[in-house]
DNA sequence: CCGTGAAAGGTTGTCTACAACTAAACGCCA
DNA sequence: TGGCGTTTAGTTGTAGACAACCTTTCACGG
């Protein structure tokens, strides 16, 4: 399951128009349908989603926190656009908060938490059997994995930080990107060596791979970026 | 200056209610004005500040995305009353995260933004020669001097997290638990060794400092808390 | 032809009123 | 007397209307 927040209610017992439309928007943006950089209009909205502006500007409100889309007063909101810039400070930031929950989760992660973590990494080899090109479905199953590290850490805040705010992130950006399933061999790999030392206890090492891991995204990322701007100067120059 | 923000505008510049009232209620929760854990009434704070509803709520919901308040719909919103607990996470976060900002700041800040840094230590200085007793003014500026580490890192998203989110978290947990400037002495040198590595563009040591530094903080509290409920036992005792 | 100014349209900010829900107080029955 | 259902007061959620502000457009003058 994706939609695993912490602090959001089930779809079924969402109480109020407000949350409702928030996940309706959060969910349209992050996967591209509202396009990045685009302008969003209350009127608009509040037509589309057949509600009045008052519960759709607390929903934008919700979304500006979650740094979904960037709000000027008086003037309006924006979809939020990430440059690459931001991107690589959204992967340090991660660096740093998930190699502390590696760290917490090999410390305080339960048997039965851990079994949960190896069912995951279970069905990703399954999927990498299956159709190791296409890797969508591994990209998904890349944040469930990081999702339940994080639980395991049983720190309400970092839980809250990176679940409920930097995930959200990170699937848009990989839609805003398309980045294509990068590195998943190397990637599997990996995770298999954080849950080992999750499960051997060994907090130091857990932290290590596991900033290992994400700084590694990082450069992957930014060597694709590197080759873009190459090929784009081609074509400069052919042009 | 504290109220150094990242993404707030400075109070001339505020224009419309919501941003204003967001302030002030901002500030009164973290100077203790309104009690921690207390209930906050829609109705009750429109009338005390003279405003409407609308604003006011656009207000809460934004005090609600800062972690100040907690609100459940149609019951309404708490205070929000830090526990142990909930202050041990805030220092595990604020390890993963400052000790990444010193990583980054030694790499890219510039030598007057290196020479500021060294002007709060030498305030600092002539305070702690001045009232070495009374820590107040130490504590504030302490976290001046975190927040210029911070914007020395040039990552908007660690800035808007620690600036606009956490260090109002810290500030609150120190008026609640009135925490005395804890080992200033200490602190006092473990700041200027982090500047030092800052200065020396040594990312690595000022990564483990900067960690170091935020773990004693946490060790700190840590004893202290368990001194107290020492002295609780020993009050449970004797009754 | 370009730059400056004013006006119009549209968007955001705010207020008031009403509906829906919750929690506490009250009374009733076992 | 204690537990339970009902009622009632108060709070939160939502809708619609008005005011303030910004952006764009258009006209005028240089």
């Amino acid at each position: 399951m994706i939609n695993a927040s912490t602090t959001t209610a089930p779809a079924s017992e969402v109480r109020t128009l407000a949350e409702r439309v928030f996940q309706q928007l959060q969910d349209a943006i992050v996967r591209g349908e509202l396009a990045p950089g685009s302008k969003i209009t209350e009127p608009g909205l509040a037509q589309s989603y057949g509600i009045s502006r008052g519960p759709l500007r607390e929903a934008m409100r919700r979304l500006e926190a979650h740094r979904l889309i960037e709000r000027v007063p008086h003037v309006g909101a924006r979809v939020v656009k990430l440059s690459i810039k931001e991107l690589l400070e959204l992967f340090d930031v991660r660096e740093a908060l998930e190699s502390m929950a590696a760290r917490l989760a090999a410390e305080s992660m339960s048997a039965e938490e851990i079994a949960g973590l190896r069912d995951v990494l279970a069905v990703h080899e399954r999927q990498a059997d299956l159709q190791r090109g296409e890797a969508y479905y591994q990209r998904e199953g890349d944040l469930d994995f990081h999702y339940r590290i994080v639980q395991g850490s049983h720190n309400r805040m970092l839980m809250g930080l990176l679940c409920d705010d930097l995930y959200y992130l990170v699937r848009m950006y990989r839609t805003q990107f398309s980045a294509s399933g990068s590195r998943p061999q190397r990637a599997f790999v990996e995770h298999h060596r954080i849950v080992d030392a999750i499960e051997a206890g060994d907090a130091e090492l857990a932290e290590l791979l596991m900033r290992r891991h994400v700084s590694a995204s990082r450069e992957n990322v930014v060597e694709r970026y590197a080759r873009t701007l190459d090929a784009d100067a081609v074509a400069d120059t052919a042009r």
